[in-house]
DNA sequence: GCAATATACTAGGACATCCAATGGTCGGTG
DNA sequence: CACCGACCATTGGATGTCCTAGTATATTGC
């Protein structure tokens, strides 16, 4: 972004509810807050190393949960679920991958209802490609302490696994 | 949202890095995914909450922000670097809560460039009346461990502060 | 003092997300 | 086997974010 600011904003904002009379949830506003500027720095830094590829983090997610997929197809609400977005923001990401020949859509053999989405080759390599950038220049330098990252898996996981995401261990 | 799933999504993204030879930054990957996804499950609450207001998250912080500033107006500029959003954002936000009456713009007294966003009384009822809101439905049920709270403030702010957010202690 | 540069804000466009409504397709139940 | 509720996907609308100009006002520098 631009320059560092002087202060902390968020340090402030605590202040500022213990201030006035809300010190017993300061802390918890502080540290939600803190995630909320946190994935807006991280976005940014994905955004721009998927730019030269022509794709968002929105369809580079897509991308990537494709060419995980067994035969590099699912199922248009299948996506919709495991990303956990709203269906239509699958068509809308589908739409845009299928102008940029990324991903080709196909009727489900058996059932009329569903939609396929399933990579292209070119997708196929522009996943791969995609992550390997991902990987070299967001995920190696994530800019969080070597031990922190464990903890921070740990106590978002609980947290997903509390606010109803998943069941498993 | 929907039915919990029976696989925690991300901990399968992690072991598919894993199993391709990217094991050295699946844990990042893994956390960075789960900060995406924290978010959008904080913000979804938070929003939920601020619905009654006729509020959404992005015109309540600017209403929370002013109502903090010593006489309860900031120029848009001063908004925008402590928001840490794009400039346009707040000539978004500030449009429609003009329109709703809980702010009002004014000229800078010595600086012909610059515009004052200035709360009107009703923007300060529906900011306190908003806040308690927040405070009792949100923040004080965040969800997060007790002990995690602290951790989460600590490691998200050595993250924001080595991202170049601010330089304070 | 005036021209060049910098700063503040607005306008318009590209994307993404969610919600509500619509149109097909499946399936279980009489 | 026909019907009605459940499910899948798309469309259109509202919001928000960022980016790229474009306009107006300040500041700087010669």
């Amino acid at each position: 972004m631009g320059t560092p600011l002087p202060r902390d904003p968020i340090a402030d904002a605590r202040r500022n509810w213990e201030d006035h009379g809300w010190a017993e949830v300061a802390a918890p506003m502080a540290a939600i807050t803190a995630i909320m500027r946190t994935q807006q720095i991280l976005l940014a830094r994905i955004e721009v190393v998927l730019k030269p590829f022509g794709l968002t983090f929105a369809r580079y997610e897509l991308l990537a949960l494709l060419s995980f997929a067994r035969n590099g197809s699912l199922p248009m609400k299948k996506a919709s679920t495991l990303l956990q977005v709203h269906l239509t923001s699958i068509t809308n990401a589908v739409d845009r991958l299928q102008d940029a020949g990324l991903v080709r859509r196909s009727p489900h053999p058996t059932d009329g209802r569903t939609t396929l989405v399933e990579l292209t080759s070119e997708g196929r390599t522009l996943a791969k490609r995609s992550t390997t950038a991902l990987n070299a220049e967001v995920f190696s330098a994530s800019g969080f302490g070597p031990g922190d990252i464990d903890q921070l898996i740990r106590i978002l996981g609980d947290f997903r696994r509390n606010a109803g995401d998943f069941m498993d261990s």
